[in-house]
Order: structure tokens, then C-alpha cells, then sequence
DNA sequence: GTCTATAAATCGATAGAC
DNA sequence: GTCTATCGATTTATAGAC
């Protein structure tokens, strides 16, 4: 199956179109992406676009999966595998609100208010949770090394799915059920605050946006036992 | 200034005119609200809608404003003052969650992706802090009695505005900066967990929405010092 | 694989008759 | 204050020539 100069074209041109998008999404959002306005950026009949993306749909589907790829990419490399657990965690953090805040109409497609009428295949599931696993495999690692203090509400094994349970370090005596709630509960309070920034509902309230994100993260870290 | 038949007609009307558009919302989503759409559910011609709103941004400020409102007064009910503050917190989020859930569309206008091309004016932002404050409330008080303990962190006033000072009860020796961190990081949390459920990204990772939002504030409480 | 042309819609906003 | 009519734009998607 050799690549023919056919299809190297073709490829070469497909990451061209969705460049042109990228750049789109950034102008008018995701939900007002529109095929006719990435040809007349590329200087070509809107009709051309259907032969490397068959709708609309497609193309969105493609700088989803491209925005979680970079996302994921980017917070495994700011992962110092060898570094204390506080540390690894706020260098995560930093690097996820780094990218957010450089590719904020890409953040918002991924976590933002879902496109009207789009559906998500369900290829972009593996992809998106690629940062889940990294915060969750830090936490699962402090867990299994006794570092991380046992919750304080009753046992309810059953909350969490056992996909998440094998993200968070897998069956292990130190980690149990409150454990891994609050992993959750610790990812979702970094995406509320990346996204309470970029969504402009700390205008009023806080001062500096990147002092407060250390002092917050470093807080959220002491608080889960990090 | 007696109200005329007239005005008691039109302000019938204009009620009528946003009731159907909060249909609309929910059928499409803010960034996709049109007038025209508005006009055809009421049979009404669309030229005719521009004499209750000037614009379609105007009836999207209307949507804002009420919605907050309506927010706003469900926390404030929520909330029974006599009660202990890890009880007072847990009611006044799941009051949060509850209306979220159950206005998923004016949910999304107020706390998700930002309506592309629309630009809130200052007036939303009153009714915007409402339910910041109830929140607030309780973690002031329960600071102010010195339930709270103190934060972690090295000290650094100025990370929060004077305003979200007062919100959080004010100046006080037990209250300082890193418990006013704390307390935006709780709403953050909060907000996080609740936009992570209902924008779809705890498919797969938690089994029961309900179950674990009430433990996941639980140990919020606890983990802040409630 | 790219083009022109077209179908069948949508939209915000305004002009002017009544 | 409501209507018709209109301007001037937008969109997804397809048909068919080349």
C-alpha cells in the first residue's frame, strides 16, 4: 500500500482545509463554522470541500479530534514523571490553562456548550480523555503510595465507572471510592476555574487571572492531601 | 404614572413574546435564537417584534436577565439561614443543580460558550453575582466564626477584588486572602461539576449523577473545612 | 477533483401602507 | 402597532459540465 503523489496531495490538502478552519473556528465559533466560509478563505468553490469532508459535521468532527489530540499532547509532556506529586499536578494545570487560554474557541469546543445539533462520534471519546488520564493517573499514583488521606463520607463503591476506576490507579487498598471522587471532583474544579476565567465570570472578582490559577491549584492540591 | 390599558397590553405581549422565545432557546440553543423564528411561533409577522425589542441582542439580554433572576431566587430560597453551613452549602448546590438540570439551554447561555457577537451589557451583571453571593454567604459566616481553617498558601492580598472582599463578609481577622481563594475555588468546583455533567463529559466515568453530586459536595464541604 | 449553477432555505433589519 | 414587501446577505448541499 504504497502512498501514491495522489494521495499525498490529497492529504496535504486536507490539513490545508482544516487550517483554514482552525482559523475560522477562531473568528466565529464552532457553532457558526461554516464549510462555505473555510472555500472562500482557501480561494475555492465551496462545492470542491465535499470531496474531502462529506458535511459540515465531519469537518467539526475533525478539529475536535485534532484540539483533543494537541490538548492531550501537551498535558502529558508537562508531566514530570520523576518530580513530587504537588509539583506534577500544578505543572499539568498551568499547561492545560496555558493551552486554553492560547486556543480559547478550541477549549470551547471541546468544553464549552455542546454545538446545536452536532453529534459526537464516538471515536472522540478515546481522545478526550487523554488529560483526565494524566491527572488521574498523578492522583492514582500519590494514592497507591499512601500519600493522599482517606475521604470522610460513607463507602459507596458504585459511584465511579470501572473505566475510572482503572484511570485512577485500579483496585488498590489505600484508594477507595472517596478517593476517587475526589480525583473527579479535583478535575472538575480545574476546569471550572480555567473555564469561569475564559468565560468571564471572574471580571469582578479576581485581580490577576495567573496568580490567582497557582495560588488556587496550589490550595486545591493541600486540600485533596497532595 | 398610572398604567394605562395600553401598557398592561404590551407588557402582556412582550412576556408572551419572551416566553416563546425561551422555547426557541431550548429548541436551538442561544447562538442559533432568532427573531423571525420568535415571530413564526407567535404567527406574527417578524417586523413586528422589533417594536418590544430593538434587536435580537436586546431579547437575548431579556433571556439573560431573567434567567439569572430565576437562578438567583432558587439559590436564595434554597438556602435555610438557621441550619448548619455544611447543610446550608449542600442544599443551595443542589438547588444550583436542580434548576441546571432542569433548564439545561439557559444553563448553557449563562455559564457556557458565550454567545459569538453578542456583548452582555453591564446591567447582567447584578443579577449575574446572585448566586456567587448566597455561596459566599455561607462561607463568610462559617469564616467569620472561625469554623474555617486557615489556608495553606503564603499570604497575597490583592488576589481578590475589593468587591468579592465584601461578597465574602467583609474584612475580618479570621477571613484572609487564602480563604477567599478557597471559597471562589469552591464555587468554581461547583460550577465545574455540574457544566462536566450536563455538557456530557462524565459519560463513562460516573454512574449516577445524582448520587455522586451529593457526595462530591459532600467531601467539597469537608475538604474546605465546613 | 474542481468548477458553475442552482435549489431551498435561513437570517437581521428597514420602509412604508394602513 | 401590525402588516406586506423588500434589501442584502447568509447557509447546506446537490447536479452536471469539464
Amino acid at each position: 500500500m504504497p502512498t501514491t503523489a495522489r494521495d499525498r496531495v490529497r492529504a496535504e490538502l486536507t490539513t490545508e482545509i482544516t487550517e483554514a478552519a482552525r482559523r475560522q473556528l477562531a473568528e466565529v465559533g464552532g457553532a457558526a463554522l461554516s464549510l462555505r466560509a473555510v472555500a472562500r478563505e482557501l480561494g475555492m468553490a465551496s462545492s470542491a470541500l465535499y470531496r474531502y469532508f462529506p458535511s459540515r459535521d465531519d469537518l467539526l468532527t475533525r478539529l475536535i479530534l485534532d484540539a483533543y489530540a494537541d490538548l492531550g499532547a501537551v498535558a502529558e509532556a508537562a508531566d514530570p514523571p520523576s518530580a513530587a506529586p504537588q509539583q506534577r499536578w500544578l505543572e499539568v494545570c498551568r499547561a492545560v490553562r496555558g493551552w486554553a487560554l492560547a486556543h480559547p474557541h478550541e477549549y470551547a469546543l471541546l468544553y464549552g456548550t455542546p454545538v446545536p445539533g452536532y453529534r459526537a462520534p464516538a471515536d472522540t471519546i478515546a481522545e478526550a480523555t487523554r488529560v483526565g488520564v494524566v491527572l488521574g493517573r498523578i492522583l492514582g499514583e500519590a494514592a497507591t503510595a499512601g500519600l493522599l488521606p482517606p475521604a470522610a463520607g460513607e463507602r459507596d463503591p458504585g459511584l465511579v465507572t470501572a473505566d475510572a476506576v482503572a484511570v485512577l490507579g485500579g483496585e488498590h487498598p489505600t484508594l477507595d471510592d472517596g478517593v476517587r471522587v475526589r480525583a473527579l471532583l479535583a478535575w472538575s474544579a480545574v476546569y471550572g476555574t480555567i473555564s469561569f476565567e475564559l468565560f468571564g465570570h471572574f471580571v469582578g472578582s479576581v485581580e490577576d487571572g495567573s496568580r490567582y490559577f497557582d495560588r488556587a491549584m496550589g490550595e486545591l492540591a493541600t486540600l485533596i492531601g497532595l
